[in-house]
RNA sequence: GGCGGCGUAGCCAAGCGGUAAGGCAGAGGUCUGCAAAACCUUUAUGCGCCAGUUCGAAUCUGGCCGCCGCCUCCA
């Protein structure tokens, strides 16, 4: 089963296209990983994340996916900070590639099938740029190597810019020797006190953009079936990846490019320049959940907007994509307690399933998405609610196999609703509210004694008290009363 | 200056030619010792403003206002 209905805004045709990978039930994907030279923020996240939703999604509808993510691990940022803090660059990038693969872990993004590294590939970057400069494409100027913008026809038509109006704002860095200043670095001879690598057009590192093409090829091919990063990667990086690659290889480098837009603060741009980043693990350290909440609030978060548009990051926004989950969460404690029914349950079952993924499918429509989980949490909660009484509106297996298919596409309700709804960061510890979890049975039991004493200001004042400290308590009709957390 | 995006209820957010999804918050109700949760009902004659195209526009066209982004490293 690999026929998807799937279609995705393509970046370079500016038009909404099915997507169609060049081998059937196979998808060739490449995606911009970071630099390595600092912690990851929401960003990144963000950015991640609708990959990851498109991966599973590829993975949902049967597809075979090759996904390469690179890391970059050489550039002038790396050179720089290690040489501020006076340590080895391979520290350095150590460093914050373990913090990545952390940021990743806690996100839950499933990994990528090969994760290279540019420093790993200086052999492939090297024939690549030998093959463009024996094709004219590329020039030796003052111990770098350029490449030729104006010998690539195409340039500029993934960015949709004129070459003219591109001009006014090119610049030539001082000490470069470029035959035209749209002409960008492959190849950067090395300088005092920079690291270098030995090459046939003499000692130095790679330019920013050749490690993509390199690697890409390596592990794909000549031509990609999606290439993805953020909105901030189209030009001029995936410009020139573009021109160099098709420069080299003479086909079409990518049949798709996917771009996802920013998170932002106060409604500009969240990026390292500007000071206004919140690192990835800032949010989960600071989070009053556990790290398995964290990371489905945050995903909850991000993926109520659709890939394309800004993200607001405000307090508010994520609070009331935590009460959005909670709702769901409550509708999955209620269904584990209910059977599979019987007739029509085949039809609930693909209902949601169609909805579902008819929503992902039109160019990653997240948003409504969700909207179905809502729609059948909905439709049964009543059901759920009422001791289950009478005909069920919605077979219950339905709808868990659809909040299946949210955990398996979006990330989204795969922790258990007993944990969800009342759980601490651990067992015995004390939790945000400044209790240990004895100390809150205990008063519990209080509270409880006092009820049945008919003492009720005395329950109400040990309900108050649990409330400063972020506990919830719910009376239950003959049981104990459930424990929620704020 | 060039290229592009956005402006939908108190807030978040879909829809992109056929008469406004969903979530959060709010209001009323059921339940409860009282609450909370849950459930039920309810909340935009209107989608920045003004023209126009059309039988019909939030959706298309033109103009205007406001905000944001890329063009330099950036997810």
């Amino acid at each position: 089963m690999t026929s998807s209905n799937i279609r995705l805004y393509n970046s370079l045709t500016r038009t909404i296209e099915p997507f169609v990978p060049q081998t059937p039930g196979e998808v060739r994907m490449y995606v911009c990983g970071v630099t390595v030279y600092d912690d990851c923020h929401l960003g990144h996240a963000r950015s991640q994340m609708v990959f990851d939703t498109l991966h599973r999604l590829f993975l949902e509808t049967g597809h075979r996916v090759r996904y390469v993510r690179n890391i970059t691990d050489i550039d002038d940022k790396i050179i720089r900070k290690a040489r501020e803090a006076g340590r080895p660059i391979s520290e350095i990038t150590g460093r914050y590639i373990d913090s990545f693969h952390r940021d990743m872990v806690r996100l839950g993004i499933l990994s990528p099938m090969a994760e290279p590294r540019a420093t790993e590939f200086l052999s492939g970057m090297i024939t690549l740029i030998e093959r463009l400069l024996s094709v004219g494409a590329a020039y030796p100027s003052g111990g770098d190597v350029y490449f030729r913008v104006r010998r690539f026809p195409g340039y500029g038509e993934l960015s949709h810019q004129v070459l003219a109006d591109l001009l006014a704002g090119a610049r030539i860095e001082p000490g470069e020797e470029k035959e035209d200043p749209l002409d960008f670095v492959l190849w950067k001879g090395a300088k005092e006190g920079e690291p270098s690598y030995p090459s046939p057009f003499g000692e130095g590192r790679p330019g920013w953009h050749i490690e993509c093409s390199a690697m890409s090829l390596h592990y794909l091919g000549p031509t990609l079936d999606l290439h993805g990063g953020g909105l901030d990667l189209l030009f001029p990086h995936h410009e020139n990846e573009r021109a160099q690659s098709e420069a080299a290889t003479g086909v079409t480098f990518s049949r798709m490019w996917v771009h996802n837009g920013f998170v932002t603060t106060r409604e500009t741009k969240m990026s390292k320049s500007l000071g206004n980043t919140r690192q990835i693990r800032n949010f989960f350290e600071e989070s009053p959940y556990p790290e398995e909440v964290t990371r489905e609030w945050l995903r909850y978060f991000f993926l109520s907007t659709h890939y394309r548009s800004p993200v607001d990051f405000t307090d508010q926004a994520l609070a009331s994509a935590k009460l959005a989950l909670d709702g769901l969460y409550q509708c999955l404690a209620l269904l584990s307690e209910a059977e599979e029914t019987r007739q029509g349950a085949e039809d609930d079952a693909w209902e949601f399933r169609r909805a579902f993924m008819e929503a992902l499918s039109a160019d990653l429509d997240t948003p409504v998405a969700l909207s179905v989980l809502h729609a059948a949490k909905s439709r049964i909660n009543p059901w759920l609610a009422s001791g289950r009484l009478g005909r069920a509106p919605a077979d219950p297996g339905a709808v868990r196999a659809l909040f299946e298919l949210a955990g398996r596409t979006m990330g989204v309700l795969r922790v258990d609703p007993s944990r969800w709804v009342t759980g601490l960061r651990e067992a015995g510890s004390k939790g945000p509210s400044g209790l240990t979890e004895e100390e809150i049975s205990h008063l519990v039991i209080l509270r409880e004694e006092a009820r049945k004493n008919r003492d009720f200001s005395k329950a109400d004042a040990i309900r108050d008290r649990l409330k400063e400290s972020g506990i919830v308590l719910e009376d239950q009709p003959g049981g104990p009363p459930r424990i929620r957390r704020i």
